[in-house]
DNA sequence: CGTACATTTCGCCGTTTAACGAAATGACTC
DNA sequence: GAGTCATTTCGTTAAACGGCGAAATGTACG
């Protein structure tokens, strides 16, 4: 479940500028699309975009408050920020089956064999 | 100097599987770029690639050893692995100038004069 | 129920990205 | 200095991405 790509899907939806405003918004207080439209300066339908991309990586949650949808930042599991997350995120790295194979591999690999062969 | 585009560079470097594995890999050891492309199974140009994004991001630096290029992972300023050097990074980016003005903003904005105005 | 309005989805466009092979570069060796 | 061989650069291709406006969706409220 847990693989390289999925990891590099996390980071990748924190890469982008707009998407790190967003997120950095979020900390202060709950906003709902239109607010934080308003701030970007973006089309409304750009906003919802990116927002649905940080939701599916789980940074964020949608409440509906009356007419608006407020999304907040999620506080996941005992996480108190984005950057302790990553943290965590990037050095768990290290038990992804991809990776471990990699690691057997580099311990046989010989650059003398390989080259050119 | 530093923006959030910066810090989205640096991220966007991460947020591919196969760079993800090549600094796993050289987490190991230094490699060579034929070694490095024998584990990943890819064509010698998109690993050259990939390790120039790296190198521009930060993360590793090159030195040469004979016939071959050595790949070295960069112990940055203090930084034990790549997790904390993100942590500090994504914590930092409240300093950023664009990332206070947003802040500024979402203190004054108001859901009931902008949307539909 | 039907209107109003916040948000999402869809289709499109231009740019960026990851991949490749071929050609250029650069370093060691004879 | 010519040749060998590891690596980088270049040019191309297909897919992904970020942006937009228009149409669809869904919720609240008269």
């Amino acid at each position: 479940m847990t693989s390289v790509n999925d990891f590099a899907k996390v980071l990748k939806a924190l890469s982008e500028p707009n998407r790190l405003r967003i997120l950095k918004m979020l900390e202060q207080r709950p906003l709902c699309v239109c607010e934080i439209t308003e701030v970007l300066q973006l089309a409304i339908s750009t906003v919802s975009k990116h927002l649905s991309i940080l939701r599916a990586a789980g940074f964020i949650r949608a409440e509906q408050e009356g007419k608006w949808i407020n999304y907040h930042l999620n506080e996941i599991q005992g996480q108190e920020s984005i950057g302790s997350l990553l943290h965590q995120l990037i050095d768990s790295l290290t038990s992804d089956e991809t990776i471990q194979e990699d690691a057997a591999a580099v311990q046989t690999v010989d650059r003398h064999r390989i080259c050119h062969a």
